[in-house]
DNA sequence: TTCCTAATTAGTAATCATTCTGATTTAGGA
DNA sequence: TCCTAAATCAGAATGATTACTAATTAGGAA
């Protein structure tokens, strides 16, 4: 990420902070500036490595609560979504998954524009496809009827 | 999945074993007819309960050894990949992932063709779309350049 | 600058999925 | 049937993450 572009989320995240009545902290600053200067998507423990050098006594624990705080406010995001426990599945034809925010509900996708050479024509310059798994997210059918009988009452 | 059709899946895990010099136990068969059969995609403790009510002395770690070992066979797969950490990422333009499977190097990937207007045309039919992560897993270009360098020696 | 309170720290411990250990059992070929 | 490596079992260990406590620090409004 460029100098300016970071200055400029930097500010945002002050302003965000003083919207929620929360405090920007130098140790929130720093985990800030730690992931957003990082190309290689840290973990929790690397960010901590890293804002380290800089600020000798902070914890893990402030690591981790503040890279939640990021996430949630939407400054920073995870790869993948953290998984409680591996899942597994049956059924070896090529497909994909939605997984339903409110219910957890996952049901099998399958579609011909995200099949594998489709994926491996757009990432053709980053290196070789070997396969390609798709997670959407957002509500089930019975979820997003059930939201719209709210919305009406 | 069809009784039929199970039958057939079986007896080809039944030759693999016996190719491969493996046992097929019945924990084995007992595991792969539970994951073959749920439709849940089901963790390892859902399946460690499914199959505990055929083979009441079953132990959890077997169940774990024989999800990886069908996994490595092919006979099933996981829901997205195990995350050792999670990790973080500040850009938050659309984007996708690329994963090398050989040095673990994570690249962006961004894509029209994979944005989440495209994703969600083919998703409609199973709920709504908030969004889409593609995790994609191959060779980075560094790790395939060797690779052909030693495929050529 | 002062003050109040949120935030941080250190250190310990809980949690939960997963994997390891060491002893015991068993599949399946001879 | 017998034998042996492979597989299983029960329980302990591991590792990421989260939580707790009590004492200390520091943001930021007045």
């Amino acid at each position: 990420m460029s100098p300016p572009s970071f200055e400029s989320k930097l500010n945002k995240f002050r302003e965000a902070c003083h919207d929620l009545g929360i405090k920007a902290t130098h140790q929130r600053l720093e985990i800030f500036r730690e992931v957003a200067h990082s190309c290689e998507h840290p973990d929790a423990e690397a960010v901590f490595r890293g804002v380290q050098a800089r600020l000798p006594t902070v914890s893990l624990d402030t690591v981790y609560r503040t890279l939640k705080l990021l996430t949630e406010l939407g400054f920073i995001s995870t790869l993948g979504h953290r998984q409680d426990s591996l899942r597994f599945d049956a059924n070896q034809a090529p497909h994909h998954h939605h997984i339903c925010i409110r219910c957890g509900k996952i049901q099998d996708v399958s579609s011909p524009l995200l099949d594998l050479e489709n994926v491996g024509r757009n990432v053709r310059n980053v290196g070789t496809v070997q396969s390609a798994q798709i997670e959407v997210r957002g509500l089930c059918t019975s979820c997003a009827n059930r939201e719209n009988v709210s919305m009406r009452a």
